[in-house]
DNA sequence: ACCTGAACACCGTTCAAGT
DNA sequence: ACCTGAACACCGTTCAAGT
């Protein structure tokens, strides 16, 4: 689809590998972020390793040299977001209190999971490396800086730990239920109309009843009013 | 492999379909049932319209009949299992409070996810019918139910919104947790050696200190601890 | 060194055909 | 009415072969 046209490729000169211009060489960090690109358009269900080679130009095994199979590749993946949520959240400046650190921290992740919607399951459910490297914070670099972050605010190491568990258990319920009404599988408004042909809801007088009031988008105000009280909750470990 | 022979099939008689014994006639119950069976013992990655014709003794075409494709058979396999949760939570005998009404119900829906573990994040992730049907309550019948009980306890309508809301945020990011590390796509064994063998910990001092605390199994007291949070934040509405 | 062609063992799904 | 055989358009992955 990309492909620039191999019948037109302009050769340059001496007798080595004419390196295509525009089209980089391919390498393990050219198909990751092709990858993220590709999920954050036509969906995970979409990504095949033979689609995604023809997206580089490349017949699929080629992709074989960088990633080991399409389970490390989806892997690849979750692990190139995290490396974004790691340069957003963790080179920025440092935040006065240990509540704003964990407003910034909790932001941080929740823009991840509204910038990249499809991907976020991802993160979200792809079995993790560690038992106790809890999703949605896949990264070890990320984590190791979070403790990092909340020792220099003063929390001890076991305070970290109940933190850091409340904080992952907080996100993974707020932003997965978010992404995933998000990044849709199906279009809001043909979901609706499907589903008010399909079911009957009049055998269910109460969700008739509240139908208007549960369709109510209110993901902003239950996040921050539930950070809020997790931030309450963490304070009285302090005490 | 469940296939009792078709050479020695006893003929019941009279001239129509000598219904087999033992093998029931195929039907979308006996489907799902097995799929669910299935799903449990060898994990939702091996579920095959293929596989599951097998087990059934039967080609994968004859599933055709009775479920649309793979996508609304996974759909099945989760209204199946919330069924199981109708039955198992709404059933009993009433709560005296809505406190332990609210308690039934998150233990009712927490057995669920422990006890299929490999089938719980479908639940938690298929596209939901509604977009206000929120994950992991994937039941019409079961929502209404729980509304209502909401109702019978004093709780308004838009209070039991409120309630909802809160309730299926909590129970999603405690037991996605729980149930993807204990149907753990690898032995949570293999899972420390291959880890600590490709992962230099060195680098990360923070963790390298807490991992044992890290490592401990807690899942029990966090969500009991955090449940009763719920429940007090709960109980601010009402006054 | 890097990519491809051909091949293998699988998929989901359809449809005409069998009983 | 219910199931199957054959076929189609795909997959992921391997490996010897090309340049």
């Amino acid at each position: 689809m990309t492909n620039d046209g191999a019948a037109g490729r302009p050769i340059t000169g001496s007798g080595h590998v004419p390196t295509p211009l525009s089209t980089r060489r391919l390498g393990r960090d050219q198909i990751l972020r092709e990858a993220v690109r590709f999920i954050d358009a036509n969906g995970r269900e979409q990504l095949t390793m033979r689609r995604l080679g023809a997206e580089l130009g490349v017949e699929a095994m080629a992709l074989y040299r960088y990633v080991h199979g399409r389970e490390q590749l989806l892997d690849g993946v979750v692990e190139y977001v995290m490396n974004e949520l790691y340069e957003a959240t963790m080179t920025g400046k440092v935040a006065e209190s240990w509540q704003e650190y964990l407003q910034a921290m909790a932001h941080g992740v929740r823009a991840l999971a509204i910038g990249h919607p499809r991907i976020f399951p991802l993160v979200a459910t792809r079995p993790p490396a560690a038992p106790w490297l809890r999703p949605p914070l896949r990264s070890l670099r990320w984590v190791e800086e979070f403790l990092e972050g909340l020792a220099r605010h003063g929390f001890t190491g076991h305070q970290s730990v109940v933190v850091y568990r409340a904080f992952s258990t907080f996100l993974l319920g707020h932003l997965l239920l978010e992404a995933s009404t998000q990044g849709g599988e199906v279009a809001p408004v043909e979901d609706d109309v499907e589903f008010f042909e399909t079911n009957d809801l009049s055998a269910y007088p109460r969700l008739l009843e509240l139908s208007p009031e549960l369709s109510k988008d209110a993901y902003d105000n239950e996040f921050e009013d539930s950070l809020e009280d997790l931030i309450n909750r963490m304070g009285v470990l302090r005490s």
